[in-house]
DNA sequence: AAGGTATGTAGACGCTTGTTTACTTGTCAA
DNA sequence: TTGACAAGTAAACAAGCGTCTACATACCTT
């Protein structure tokens, strides 16, 4: 086994000669994976999977440019694992089908308000044109949105609604590439919710 | 080794002159241009900006590569100008905002049906991740789409509302691309225009 | 202290991209 | 018929990409 750094590394420098006594190994396998790991979740959010190169990433994480197929195989590879880090929407799941409209809507809402949709929905947005990561996004979407969503509803066109809420969250991060979030916050963020949960509720209700 | 152009032009525009043998010249710059022009609006659609070559278009087209440059400027401004030979929602907003909700529905579940999303929607949702052309894609969908549902709505949110409605219109399009559209089709084309009906009017209500 | 090995590095490989250049060839007016 | 000019072509350019290989170096075990 080894010694688990429980040091959070911000974005240092590589060649940086050490500043203090720092004991901490120079080399650590398991400390620069994750901070390749890291950069790519960040920069993949950000810019999408074909604009993000592993030159990008590796200088993003302070690390070598091989070091990226070394330990993930290959970008299509490490952006699947970003994928799978992602905790999704299971815990709007876990309280049950009661108020699930409404607690979408305050998920969304608040992330319009900040600016900061999910990492998972950044990613999408902006990597859909790829064939080659395309599988993996579908079966992430699928495992934890759209399967979860259908569970949940129960019913024979549970997966219908469950698509319809899912166009509307996928919906958003278009929008905010592409038109940008200042027109939706001419309205204060309650009349905003108020809107998505009508809208989830019109795109979850039985037939 | 030449002349193994492929010359498989129906019967275009120019006028033919009825009688004699004579051939339709073998070099016709306007032709060439809508080739390349039509080329490119369907492989745009069908792969998005960043995962159409221009070499792709050319080939479709039956046309040089360097022809893309000459009649364009650049892949950038073919794109551009695809764009702009969209006439895109026109049409369902001339009718005025009577029953805007229902025709939106309609519009977009016979896409649904018929797999076939507009061309400017199939575009979109597949180029968003691309800087050089967001610019070009963000006028576009506010001139085509936000401005005029804009105008029709009024009222101080109305651009909200329109950007809650496009949010549905463009998730589509990842929905689309991203899970496919088997799970819409489970239940029958007008329960389908039913839900989503009620969501652009959720969407597109007076707060 | 020494050496084997895991970790990190530098550089190049092969390929694709958009674009440009130099050239050939068809068309049409004189 | 002829020659100028437009239309089309082939090839190369520079840049960027993901990936891989050969090498250097820090670390841990002995």
């Amino acid at each position: 086994m080894r010694a688990q750094q429980a040091v959070d590394l911000p974005a240092d420098a590589p060649g940086q000669p050490p500043g203090g006594g720092d004991a901490r190994p120079r080399r650590d396998r398991a400390a620069t994976r994750r901070r390749l790991l890291e950069a790519a979740r960040d920069l993949f959010a950000e810019h999408g999977y074909d604009h993000v190169t592993v030159r990008m990433i590796a200088g993003a994480a302070g690390a070598n440019v091989a070091l990226v197929n070394r330990y993930f195989g290959s970008k299509a590879a490490l952006f699947g694992e970003v994928l799978a880090s992602e905790s999704g929407l299971h815990a709007v799941f876990a309280e049950g089908p009661e108020g699930l409209p409404r607690r979408l809507a305050e998920r969304l809402a608040r992330q319009v308000a900040q600016d900061r949709p999910s990492p998972m929905i950044r990613s999408l947005d902006r990597s859909l044109g790829n064939p080659e990561v395309l599988p993996i996004l579908r079966r992430h979407l699928e495992t934890v949105l759209v399967e979860p969503l259908t569970a949940l509803l129960e019913g024979p066109d549970a997966r219908v609604r469950a698509t319809a809420a899912a166009t509307i969250l996928l919906g958003a991060g278009s929008v905010r590439r592409a038109l940008g979030l200042d027109a939706l916050r001419e309205s204060d963020p309650e009349a905003l919710t108020d809107r998505l949960t009508a809208m989830f509720e019109a795109a979850l209700a039985p037939s």
